[in-house]
Parts: structure tokens; sequence; C-alpha cells
RNA sequence: GGAGGGCUCGCAUAGCGGCCGAGUGCACCGGUCUUGAAAACCGGCAUACGAAAGUAUCGUGGGUUCAAAUCCCACGCCCUCCGCCA
């Protein structure tokens, strides 16, 4: 949600950062106009309700003739007072769908355009040259006995998997060098809720245009997070944190379901795109005065990741037309695939300042005031995009792989063999 | 799944339908006193909107009433017991 104080006194800023991302402009002045007419009956209704109360307060010590007379006016005030306030509500109700429609302003940093307008910051490493032709991560799973589509289809249908042997132990050595590092970095490792029920869903922004790619479990009226940023941001909903204890920040490892309405035909094949996955997610919780800082910092931790992991990647600005709702900047890491000679989105970073610490109502104590925090989140690891890079750029003309060095003490071992 | 009990300002509690936005204790902040501290004493201590007046908020939503923390209904959460269960 974006402050309506800031709209009110910026409505152009705002117009500006709707028109980049490809959104509705006419929005805002649907807005500011619901506000107020909001203002309006507000003071309507406050004007009748203290009549009212004051009133009141006669009848309590009036007596006799006197209270009776009393009795009968204030009836009728209290019919007028029903009204206004129904009134109050309905237009608090209009003016709040409305703001709660326009999305984060954009950092004017940011590149303006389409989603493949964004803008390449750096590359790091270099795609591998092979001397033999590269096998993909499917075809690689199965000679490893790591990766079985087949079977998930069978039992889940598509886009389900099975992560089985070096798999199953590639995961776990991603996840435990993830939290051990975040760890080190001063994160605080969180196995959070993935049931979660819609107060948290609705405040960090996911019911919105995203809602189609949410599982809701209907019976319960609980949903299943799509990612650990979920639970991890609304942990503290409605709280007010210690200014000196921020930035706050976690490291959340869970898994994520996703529906991927939509995306029929799209990497159909492998697990690039899956309805299941675990994920170690870093959130922070910072001063909005730190925000920008921070979220470097976050793209920092993600580039030592993947250097770690010894895998060529890019680093891309994400242009205004592609962001999520709740941020003002995004960062995307893209890791290369040899067999699709391309770089593909392993991890992303969003800011988004106190947009999503507004709705869910997460503040701190400032000398002056209470306000909102500045929230971020950033991927740490994306366990099947990350098996999908290591297996391919590391892969050996046998089907082998070697394991990153990173890894090797927690998979015992330098290299997967065949099965 | 069944049976009970509870939800009030950081914590613990008080609260007859009007004098309750709400008392008390603890904690916290400022001051007096003290070489310093403790104790004692004095004062301050919920949030949001608003320039202010004011309005709203006693788990949430509805209802009764001129008037609801207080009465009624529904829901949520917590606790205890029974059943089931990794």
């Amino acid at each position: 949600m974006i402050d309506i104080k800031f709209l009110r006194e910026n409505p152009d800023v705002v117009r500006a950062s709707q028109k980049a991302r490809g959104e509705d402009v006419s929005i805002i002045e649907k807005a500011l106009a619901a506000d107020e007419v909001r203002k309006v009956a507000l003071d309507q209704f406050e004007t009748l309700r203290a009549e009212q109360n004051l009133l009141s307060k006669s009848v309590a010590t009036a007596k006799g003739e006197e209270k009776a007379a009393l009795l009968d006016s204030a009836k009728t005030l209290a019919a007028k007072v029903k009204e206004a306030d129904v009134k109050r509500t309905q237009c608090e109700a209009e003016a709040k769908a409305f703001i709660m429609q326009i999305s984060n302003v954009i950092d004017p940093q940011a590149p303006i355009g389409k989603e493949e307008d964004f803008v390449v910051i750096e590359n790091v490493g270099k795609p591998r040259a092979f001397d033999f032709e590269p096998k993909d991560h499917v075809e690689l799973g199965k000679l490893l006995g790591a990766i079985d589509t087949e079977r998930g289809a069978k039992v889940a249908g598509s886009r389900s998997y099975y992560l089985t042997g070096v798999g199953a132990m590639l995961e776990f050595a991603l996840v435990n060098y993830a939290i051990t590092s975040a760890n080190k970095a001063g994160f605080t490792p969180v196995i959070p809720p993935v049931l979660v029920n819609p107060a948290a869903m609705e405040g960090t922004g996911f019911l919105g245009q995203a809602a189609e790619n949410v599982y809701h479990l209907e019976k319960d009226d609980v949903y299943l997070v799509g990612t650990s940023e979920v639970p991890l941001a609304a942990m503290h909903m409605d709280e007010i944190l210690a200014a000196e204890k921020l930035p706050m920040r976690y490291a959340g490892y869970s898994t994520c379901f996703r529906r991927e309405a939509g995306t029929y035909g799209k990497d159909t094949r492998g697990i690039i795109r899956v309805h299941q996955f675990d994920k170690v997610e870093m959130f922070s919780f910072c001063h909005p005065d730190q925000a920008k800082e921070e979220h470097l910092r976050l793209l920092q931790w993600e580039k030592d990741f993947l250097n770690a992991m010894e895998i060529p990647y890019r680093v891309i600005d994400v242009a205004s037309g592609d962001l999520g709702s709740s941020a003002n900047r995004k960062f995307d890491i893209e890791a290369w695939i040899p067999t699709q000679d391309v770089y593909r989105e392993v991890t992303s970073t969003s800011n988004c300042t106190e947009f999503q610490a507004r709705r869910l109502n997460i503040r701190f104590k400032d000398k002056d005031a209470t306000k909102a925090v500045a929230t971020l989140n950033g991927t740490l690891v994306a366990i099947p995009r990350m098996i999908v890079a290591i297996l391919e750029n590391h892969q050996n003309a046998d089907g082998t792989v070697n394991i990153p060095v990173a890894l090797q003490p927690f998979l015992g071992t330098k290299r997967f063999e065949l099965v």
C-alpha cells in the first residue's frame, strides 16, 4: 500500500510510476477523488457522533419529562448517526480499494520499459566452451539417478518430480551451505509455516494479480505459500520493532508451491518450472533510509552464492514493467544454462521499501514518530534451478558431474558418478 | 471430533449499561534527594486520523440500546480435559 499522504502531495510522481509500469494511471484520480469523498463522509459522521455523545450524556443526568424529551431527540439523532456511519464505512472501503490497486512507486534508477528492457549490470564468469555435446539436466539427472520426472508425472502430474539419490543429497548440501553462510552473515535461520491464513497472504500482496498462482485450501481457508517471503514478512505483522534492532535479517527455508497457471507449454521439460520446490530466502526488515544499501547487500550475498557454485551468471536490473507491485526495484541473477544457450533466472531480490510493511502494519519507533519499516527479500538458493545450473555447467563428457569446492564438505565427494 | 475456561493500555490484574480511553501493581522514562547507586518522593507513560475541537479502538465482526469493555449472536485465537494421531 502506498502512503496516502505521499499520493496527495506527489500525484505526478505516482502517475509517472504507474505509467512506467504499464499500469492504470487513471486509478490515481479515482483514488484521490475517493479519498476526498471519504474525508467528507468521515467528517459528517464524526460531527454527528460528537453531538450524539454529548446528548447521551445529558440523558444520563436528566429526569422525568425532560428525560423523555431528550430521549426522543436522541432517537432521531441515533438514526442519523447510523446512516452516516454506514456511508462512512462504504466510502472508506471504496477509497481503500482504489489505493490498494496502486503499485509501489518505482525507484528512479530502475530502467523504464517492458520485460525485455532490462539492463545488464554485470557479467560474471564466462559460459564454458564444451569440447563435447553437453547433455541437459534431464538426461544428466537420469544418468546420475538424481532426478525422476517421469515418475513425478505419474504420481503428481505435470511439473512434478522426484529428487533421488545424489539429487536429494545435493539439495541437502545446497540448503546446508546456504543456511550456514547466511547464519554466519548474521541472518536468523527460520523454518516458517508454509500454510498461512488470508491476512498473511493479503498483507504480502499475493492475493492481487498474483492470486491465480497460489494454491488455496478452501475448506480451511488457508493458502500454500509460493515463497517463504510470505511467512517471513508476516512474522512481524502488527508489531512495532525496536529501532536499534534494525536491520533484522532472516533466512527462511521452506517448500514453495506454485500453480504455474497460464504457463502451459513453457519450460515443460525438466525441473526449471515446477509446482513444488524448496528454497532458502533472505528477508530483511530495515530502516527506510537504509533500504537501498540493504538491497545491494542482499544482491551481494546472492552473488557470493553463485560464485561459490562456480557458475557463470549475469546480474540484471529488472525493467519497470516487469516489477512486482510491491517492489520499487528488482535485481535478478541469471545463470548460464549451456543446453539452452541462454541465461535463466535463478535468484531475485526486491526492495519493497515501506510498501509491504504498511499493509502488514510493521513499524518502528523513530525519535518523533512511529513509522513503517522497509522490507526486502532475496533468494539465496532455489533448489531445482540451482541443480539444473550445477549439473549442466559442471558436467563431464561421460555424464559425471564435478561438485563445486564449496559443496564438497557437505557431500563428502568431488564428483557425482553414474548409477 | 467432544466438553469446559479465557481473551482489557509492555507484563499482571480491576472494571455496577451512563461519572470508563479505562483504576491498581510491576516495568519503563524524566526529576528531587544522594559522592554514586538503591530506596523514598514528584511527574510522565496506548494507538490511528486531525491544525485543533473531536472521532475511533477493551480478540474480530454483527446485534440490542438514546448510550456497550459491560447485554445478545457468530467467528478467531489461547488454555485444560477426553478421543484420535506423526
